[in-house]
RNA sequence: CAGGGUGUAGCUCAGUCGGAAGAGUGCCGGCCUUGGAAGCCGGAGGCCGCUGGUUCGAGCCCAGCCACCCUGACCA
């Protein structure tokens, strides 16, 4: 590839629009530019990084024994109203009208018309397994798109679908597909972590997410040290502390006047009380239509997903405040357990707590020194609170979970019959009678992996790719274009590595040295190759690794052989 | 969707009191240069987001709309 004739519009400065350093970088890079919010246009080098991605998703699947098939963007509104999900999946489901006013939705994840396609084609036991799985564009019309190719509305993603006759085989491919996920996120270069995730709304009962580990990721996980567990800290099981002494202290909780204070920040202020030493009172909505009370410790973050599970329901909102004034007495700020008529389930941080503050049902009052054995002892405990570094691992009882933040680039789901079984996926057993498949899910997001390398890969001077994303693996730059002989030697050695098979970004530029450096360090491709008038001379190439300080000479004779040798090593590991 | 913010040159941004649309950078041409974003000269480039209103006069004031960004719920 020759620079000159390329679409490689790149930008001194950051874009005003944009937040993190891999929406800067991919628009400063020239690699990508928005056309809508949420929406962008890949260009030259932007679409070569997505396309290697998509290259080592497709092999290792391939490898894996999945088959790669294409799917229709644009579905039909019948499937999804089949699955339910019309209805259930709200705005972020795009849909749209044919001339004749049909409905259809542009696919934002494609359970319904996988699973219309096993039903239709599948037919024996002796069919199955089967992994089917396409890369393809997504839209989801994300309340809130941000950060470029992070999250945006439109997007590529590689999404798999198995079906098995059996649990046990499900099992057998989800754990397939795990491995998979890690052979595809090693190749990429990746530091990455699978945890334990909450299932979310496409449904099923046990999923791994797939995080690369960056500081700017929007995700934080817990991992222990001890033991290999690692989970998102919505889902990270927390082990029971040792309960407190029980000190009894005054006869009775004591009414205390907290006028305005609503937040347990502005009370704890007001009170002189840390907030540890408050048990926060949160309403929530059920799906059911109960209004139930979440407990959790004054400086404790609730887990919606931990309190989903808890109580097995689908869904939970926070009550509105009117739900809050009917149960409660009070304005939403003053709930308290005590009193309270609903059901109430509290996180085992507050077993045996003494001395804390509840609100009072009441407005503008909060009660203190209550004793949660004496004042509320009906309690149902469970563990309901978000983990943080420095809580104890559940699973082997001994480490102190470390902190990680991620980017989710991948999940793996095992969905079991959901959608098979509202949908009629059958299958002739080898008993002679029909049966429901089992069924996994598996995603990879491509366009998101992308930016999460550069979240995770790069420096002042801009991306710096690993080999296996790179839009190509060297970057010629040629010191000093009006120089003819040099220019010839830069050609020369252009075609060589083209001859070679090495994926090449050829400088060829009428532009000063200084510029051509600033460019290849923003654009982060591995290997950067110079070649000046002295150079010539030596009968030398610079050879710089984009990550490295240092340069090395090479003579022009053995430069491309040594480079494609060292890039195919790499690549092979 | 709710709350907040911003829309002026390709990009980053100034624009005072309502009185002749600017800078830096990029782009084009020329000279001079050529190993980390050189310098000089010349030039092109504007629906000041859109529509309406107020005014002798609007980039600036008012109203409505649109787009984008930020904080929240969602997620590959």
């Amino acid at each position: 590839m020759r620079y000159s004739r390329l679409l490689i519009p790149t930008l001194k400065e950051d874009p005003s629009d944009a937040e993190v350093v891999s929406h800067k970088l991919m628009v400063r890079a020239g690699m990508i530019r928005q056309v809508a919010r949420g929406i962008y246009d890949l260009l030259p080098l932007g679409l070569r990084v997505v396309r290697k991605v998509e290259h080592i998703v497709r092999e290792e699947m391939d490898r894996a024994g999945a088959q790669e098939i294409l799917m229709p963007a644009v579905c039909p509104a019948g499937l999804w109203q089949e699955s339910g999900r019309w209805d259930q999946y709200g705005k972020e489901l795009l849909r749209i009208k044919d001339r004749a006013d049909r409905e259809f939705c542009f696919g934002p994840t494609h359970e319904e018309v996988v699973t219309d396609l096993v039903r239709r084609e599948v037919r024996s036991y002796r069919d199955l397994p089967i992994n089917l799985y396409q890369i393809q564009s997504k839209f989801r019309d994300e309340i809130r798109p941000r950060f470029g190719l992070m999250r945006g509305r439109e997007f590529i993603m590689k999404d798999a679908y198995s079906f098995h006759t059996d649990y046990e085989d499900c099992r057998r491919e989800y754990q397939h597909m795990f491995d998979t996920y890690t052979r595809i996120f090693e190749r990429c270069g990746l530091t990455f972590r699978p945890v334990e995730a909450a299932t979310g709304a496409i449904g099923g009962s046990m999923s791994h997410e797939f995080h690369v580990l960056a500081e700017s990721g929007e995700d934080a996980l817990v991992s222990c040290p001890s033991c290999r567990y690692a989970a998102n800290v919505e889902k990270a099981e927390i082990r029971k502390g040792e309960s407190p002494a029980v000190e009894s202290a005054v006869g009775a909780p004591q009414k205390v006047e907290t006028p305005g204070r609503r937040t347990i920040e502005e009370v704890s202020a007001f009170l002189k009380l840390g907030q540890e030493s408050f048990i926060k009172t949160l309403l929530f909505s059920t799906d059911s239509g109960d209004t139930i009370a979440a407990l959790v410790r004054g400086d404790h973050e609730l887990s919606e997903d931990k309190l989903v599970s808890v109580l097995g329901c689908q869904s939970v909102a926070m009550a509105e405040s009117a739900e809050v004034l009917k149960h409660t007495g009070a304005a939403a700020g003053y709930a308290g357990p005590i009193g309270l008529k609903i059901r109430i389930v509290a996180d085992h941080a507050l077993d045996g707590v003494t001395g804390a503050v509840v609100g009072a049902n009441e407005d503008d009052c909060h009660l203190v020194e209550v004793d949660q054995r004496r004042d509320m002892s009906s309690l149902e405990f469970a563990d309901l609170r978000t983990a943080a570094p420095g809580d104890g691992c559940a699973r082997c009882g001994e480490g102190a979970y470390d902190g990680h933040r991620g980017i989710e680039v991948g999940q793996v789901f095992y969905l079991g019959t959901k959608y098979s079984e509202a949908m009629g996926a059958n299958v002739l057993g080898e008993n002679g009678k029909q049966q429901v498949v089992e069924m996994g899910c598996y995603g990879i997001g491509v366009t998101r992996t992308a930016a999460a390398a550069i979240e995770q890969h790069h420096d002042e001077g801009g991306i710096v790719w690993p080999l296996a994303l790179a839009p190509a693996h060297v970057h010629l730059v040629n010191v000093k274009s009006k120089d003819e002989a040099l220019s010839a030697s830069c050609d020369e050695l252009y075609d060589a590595f083209l001859a070679a098979g090495v994926e090449i970004l050829y400088d060829d530029r009428n532009e000063r040295a200084g510029v051509k450096f600033k460019d290849a360090d923003l654009i982060g491709i591995p290997y950067r190759v110079t070649l000046g008038p002295k150079g010539v001379e030596k009968g030398v190439a610079e050879v710089k690794r984009r990550n490295a300080t240092d340069a090395e000479e090479i003579p022009l004779g053995d430069v491309v052989r040594v480079l494609a040798e060292r890039i195919n090593t790499e690549l092979s590991l």
